[in-house]
DNA sequence: CAATAATTTTTTGTATGCAAAATTCAGAAA
DNA sequence: TTTCTGAATTTTGCATACAAAAAATTATTG
């Protein structure tokens, strides 16, 4: 029973950092089963099972589920449960051009408010990134890739903004569209977060959102190549 | 005891319309509660009066409550319950410049997407705001106005795009920033909306772009105001 | 055998109970 | 008075109990 639990520990002194609450554990380990595949898109979720498997009682698995259902990444059905959200390639395409707004937005903002240190940051994470492509790692480089547009988009000093584009990132992430990257395609990636890299170092905000938004392009087509290998089904079926 | 109760009445027959769930019946009541000032910006919220309040037990709230927080109107305070999400005019212009892209999106695919009918029913609301403004009756007004924003960015045909539109809003709209209108910038406000609705009409997806963004502009600058004579306080206070 | 009806089982929605944490408040010490 | 200190109270976090709804299973009929 080594599972997540209130309570165990007796107060051994006053703890430095905060004793997390179970719900909130509940919420990044749920997030985090979404967003890694180990909850399908589509499939439900049975309260009784997780309960289970999280090694907690319902009310904070269902607190927890609430909150991911305002995030998106579920959807309640009444007297039904709840299921993880399905990835509709429609619902794709919105996510994607939302997206590609904050990104410009972020791109604007992120080259009149980064500090050095942050962009240093930036490309300390790029060079870990290409050094992971060069060993053909792909998903270590898809690490990288992610925390680099997510500190881009942080480092624009826009919390708010933040905020929505990781929400927005973790849905589509599902689609786990990395998988059938050909090795054409992944070199142009890297050459595009070159250029992205210089742009960002150059704080040329408007080259910097027209690669962006370029960049957004073609992992929308990688996306929806995933998507359609994964689901070719029409509704019909 | 005339409030909200589980499983009151004995089935009369199939319902029609879905039984609302309780815990969602208390996510748009307390949202109401919170964007109309009820329960006001930074107040902590105490579950038994709200229990009380709404006839209620505690489980339905909490997980409304959860619900709020992913949405941004309510704070989790760990083992002290949780508050109305403070307005911060930080955040506010954060929440600004996140609508500011989001409606210059709406705008491009409302001029692409949206049916004459879409169009029509907006020039519909549109008139009816500008027979309040008429009548001097700024409630009415301003509630015409929230609908006319809110259909133009749901007729942009992206529904992502429009739920984290209306999620905002609803942050910012707490504001109350119609309070102080001068008649002047009453009238100019009106007449910003008689060329939203032009360009709109015309389909003319960058002159809309740009009134959003002038629009906007002005909006941020009546929030800002509300906010200062509000709490005019610094962090010292 | 298929199709439906009846029954059992499971699952969900809500209320309640209990313990830990936070808050309040009375009284003592400075 | 103001400032500690510590018990009483309140409030929160989690678990559990119970009823309604849904799903699965069995029984029944054509």
């Amino acid at each position: 029973m080594d599972s997540i639990q209130a309570r165990a520990a007796p107060p051994a002194a006053a703890p430095l950092v905060e004793r997390r609450l179970l719900h909130e554990e509940v919420i990044d380990r749920l997030r985090d089963m979404i967003v890694q595949g180990e909850l399908a898109p589509g499939s439900k979720l049975n309260e009784r099972v997780l309960c289970e498997r999280l090694g907690i009682s319902r009310t904070p698995l269902r607190e927890a589920i609430k909150y991911l259902a305002s995030e998106g990444l579920v959807e309640l059905l009444p007297n039904r449960g709840a299921m993880v959200a399905p990835l509709e390639s429609e619902t794709v395409q919105e996510i994607f051009a939302v997206l590609g707004s904050l990104e410009a937005l972020a791109g604007e903002l992120v080259c009149r408010n980064a500090s050095d240190a942050d962009i240093a940051e930036i490309r300390a994470l790029h060079y870990q990134m290409v050094a992971h492509h060069a060993r053909g790692e792909l998903a270590q480089y898809f690490r990288y890739n992610q925390q680099i547009h997510i500190r881009l988009v942080e480092c624009a000093g826009n919390a708010t903004l933040a905020q929505i584009y990781r929400g927005l990132n973790a849905h589509v992430r599902r689609a786990r569209y990395m998988a059938n990257l050909s090795h054409e395609r992944w070199d142009k990636a890297v050459k595009e977060h070159e250029e992205i890299l210089d742009a960002l170092s150059a704080r040329d905000s408007k080259r910097l959102q027209s690669l962006l938004r370029d960049h957004l392009a073609n992992k929308l087509v990688l996306v929806m190549e995933a998507l359609n290998a994964n689901e070719p089904r029409t509704k019909t079926g």
